[in-house]
DNA sequence: ACTTGATCATTT
DNA sequence: AAATGATCAAGT
């Protein structure tokens, strides 16, 4: 297996290289890099992403876009348990909160990301060192009308309680499928919002995540697990 | 046992 | 400061 560095000219050809570490522990995936694989992650959060990124020829780094741009594919590594499982929820992107005038669900960056997804499982039980970790089977998927529309709903919801200046009254609970969550470096962090009353106060960065029930069931729709 | 809110490293 | 890559760990 070549330590891969260029970016996949098609789709065909990303798809081949991710089913090829299918089966392969982080160890083994890391070494081909010359990389060392962190004892945990508690202070490298995005490492199994990132290594992926690395090997799989992605470039984007962090910019705001999709991970492959030529191919419209958006990568995403997911924590599962044996049973397939998701262990985590899936960052999405960072939430608006200002300036959202006619933004749609299809003009949103929710659903410009979520478009067509390459999921990457990761046996990630807590208890399995990071180097033992298994890669599993690569999924490239777009979402279907149901899951189109679980979207939807939970995104205007949100986006509706933004609009109005209820940005500071949304906890994790609000939406079935997608959730808004704090997304910053620690909770002193500050961005403009709307206030009740359409005035810009200063709130914690929020971001879009997908729930484990949504990741999980499409999984499972998929591997039939 | 499980989820929510908090957090970490890096790049632009 | 804000985006990327996410998982941690306190609280329920």
């Amino acid at each position: 297996m070549p330590a891969i560095i260029n970016e996949p000219q098609d789709i065909n050809e990303l798809m081949f290289r991710a089913q090829a570490i299918a089966g392969f522990n982080l160890q083994q995936i890391a070494a081909l890099h010359q990389l060392s694989v962190p004892d945990d992650l508690r202070k490298q959060k995005g490492w199994i992403g990132q290594l992926l990124e690395l090997h799989l020829g992605a470039t984007a780094g962090s910019k705001p876009i999709q991970d492959f741009p030529a191919l419209g594919v958006e990568l995403k590594t997911i924590p599962i348990n044996a049973q397939g499982k998701p262990l985590e929820t899936t960052f999405v992107c960072v939430a608006p909160l200002t300036g959202n005038h006619g933004v749609t669900w299809q003009t949103c960056s929710v659903a410009n990301k979520l478009k067509q997804v390459l999921w990457i499982p990761v046996l990630g039980e807590r208890d399995i060192p990071v180097a033992e970790r298994i890669v599993g089977s690569p999924l490239l998927w777009q979402p279907d009308e149901i899951e189109n529309m679980q979207l939807q709903e939970d995104w205007e919801e949100l986006m509706d309680m933004i609009a109005l200046g209820q940005v500071e009254q949304i906890t994790a609970h609000h939406g079935k499928y997608l959730q808004l969550r704090p997304k910053a470096a620690n909770n002193k962090i500050r961005t403009k919002a709307y206030g009740s009353e359409g005035e810009i106060i200063q709130v914690r960065p929020r971001g879009f995540y997908l729930k484990k029930a949504f990741t999980h069931q499409l999984l499972k729709k998929h591997f039939n697990i």
